[in-house]
DNA sequence: ATACGTGCAAAGTATTTGCAAACGG
DNA sequence: CCGTTTGCAAATACTTTGCACGTAT
């Protein structure tokens, strides 16, 4: 996500909010000032530490509320990548996004884009039953270091 | 998955278990057993039920770890769809699989296959620097039902 | 004033682990 | 016999909820 793409979703966001009857807030505007800087997914558990570290300290529940009202607001993407733990990234109002790719060793996870992985997904919402407003890709493996441990 | 597949499944998976020096117990057998008659992926909460409604009583504690050397050894796919709970499924030694796809409101999950789809994961997973062993593909929406009761 | 937002602590779930007893080779 | 598997209960990890208090309108 690029700089002005990132700015774009915190008013975007901001704006959201508002017209959804909610009200600012420093918990949950803490939370979005922090997930408009990330250019991945952060765990509730992240943004907690991260923000402790800037002096900005939130109760674990005011972010898990934070977090839901942003997913049911659709400014959130949620994603699990396996270790029984949510994530959670801004969703561009451009529709603009990115899967994630993890290590099973390490636990890193990297994103990465596919324009040919996006016209698949596309024409399976037009073909199936359901009416799609999301979708998750997470790949499995080894990253290149672990990748180079195993040898 | 074919009934044939399931049943090819449950010996490919007994016979990898004895290769790789596991024992056989009446607990990770009854685990092995319930899964190769599904169609689609179950819980650990699920699997506990199910087999408790056919008086094969196992702990909850028997199933994680049957569960969890099942898919160390890339014999059942894990995937989680977004309630925060596993599942797991068969993976056939053919590499034939599906995808899901979750209603968000009342929480059924549905398989689907697609061909274009399984093309454009093949073309990623050799772009991309990662030693890629799984993919999960989740779609989220409405289901059918669901969609109906929006309008 | 009134309703929404926040923080703390307690409660809930899902999953993992310690340990002693049962079991298979 | 010996090491694996199992079941129970306790522990852990993540997330949600109840409640009193603060804050925006």
């Amino acid at each position: 996500m690029s700089v002005a793409g990132r700015s774009l979703w915190a008013e975007h966001t901001v704006e959201a909010l508002r017209a959804a009857g909610h009200r600012p807030g420093g918990a949950r505007s803490a939370v979005v000032e922090l997930l408009s800087e990330q250019d991945c997914c952060l765990s509730a558990h992240e943004i907690h530490d991260r923000l402790r570290e800037r002096d900005r300290r939130v109760g674990v529940a005011s972010i898990y509320r934070a977090l839901e009202v942003l997913w049911s607001l659709r400014l959130v993407q949620r994603l699990e990548v396996g270790d029984g733990t949510a994530r959670y990234e801004p969703l561009l109002p451009s529709g603009e996004h990115h899967h994630h790719v993890v290590c099973d060793q390490c636990g890193k996870v990297d994103a990465f884009e596919d324009h040919a992985l996006e016209d698949a997904l596309a024409g399976l919402s037009r073909r199936l039953a359901y009416a799609i407003d999301a979708h998750d890709v997470v790949l499995h493996g080894a990253c290149p270091d672990c990748s180079a441990d195993d040898a």
